[in-house]
DNA sequence: CAATTTTAGTTTACATTGTAAACGAATTGC
DNA sequence: GCAATTCGTTTACAATGTAAACTAAAATTG
């Protein structure tokens, strides 16, 4: 039997490489992810919540959260209620570019999923889920 | 609609976090799959060809290869049909090894995919392989 | 057969990413 | 009020991906 986690790993590299391609027309060649997740974020998010959420340690999110600043997409602004932390917010340069990022996307997962029913892409979430839950479980249990 | 390459890029590294916790026992940290393949391979393998089904650039492939040899699990031997190339063998230390590995694997699987029915997992392995020719294709019509 | 092109393996260099440790500033818990 | 924790940061190091240039050998081509 194959090593699933190998497989998984390939193909998650695979799309990224692909989606990366697929949005090479930004001045920003990564960290789209982080984008359409602080502008999902009802509220203000800080690096913390959203290395949570990217399941990324905060020295990366910091990275990240530079890169994305330096290049216009991403501002830190000050928290007055816990002045240790920063609200994300986008630009509007972000947000002119948010449609082109989310479109990527859906035609990634469509490329990707390419051939599968409906109720089969269901299936196979709902079983990745249970995947990632059963490793979650696993490494918390050390 | 979740971005399917990151949740599986994600899961695929939890998975070999644990693998390699799983082997800390032995003298070395990773590349326990190139092992696997050398012993798999029926004939004699070059590290072009290894490289090949692990699916990674011989750079990384050549360094994998030096540390396997440097720990003494691997050695490489002048092939004469062929003077650029080297047959990849197992020493005794890696033969020793193999069923841990294995076993290791194994108990990754069967924990990754508890829950899941033999007929789940069969349509997983299917549809994961789907979206990987999928991605293949799109990548190699660029 | 000679000349060119291709391939295997290597070296070097650089960027990204993960991990760990330590730190200041601010907050939380007791 | 004091100790412990948290957020963001800095520094350092190792692993990995990518690219370019190189050798030695093999394959292709005319």
């Amino acid at each position: 039997m194959k090593p699933i986690g190998r497989e998984l790993a390939v193909i998650g590299k695979s799309y990224l490489h692909a989606l990366n391609l697929m949005l090479n027309s930004l001045d920003i060649e990564r960290n789209f992810y982080a984008l359409l997740l602080i502008e999902n974020a009802e509220c203000k998010i800080t690096q913390q919540q959203l290395a949570c959420q990217l399941e990324i340690d905060k020295v990366s999110m910091l990275r990240s959260i530079d890169y994305l600043s330096e290049n216009g997409y991403v501002q830190r602004i000050k928290n007055n209620l816990d002045k240790r932390t920063y609200s994300l917010e986008l630009t509007p340069k972000a947000r002119m570019a948010l449609p082109e990022i989310k479109k990527a996307y859906d035609t990634m997962n469509q490329i990707a999923l390419k051939g599968l029913s409906k109720q089969q892409i269901a299936e196979l979430s709902a079983n990745i889920k249970i995947i990632k839950t059963n490793l979650n479980e696993y490494t918390s249990s050390l």
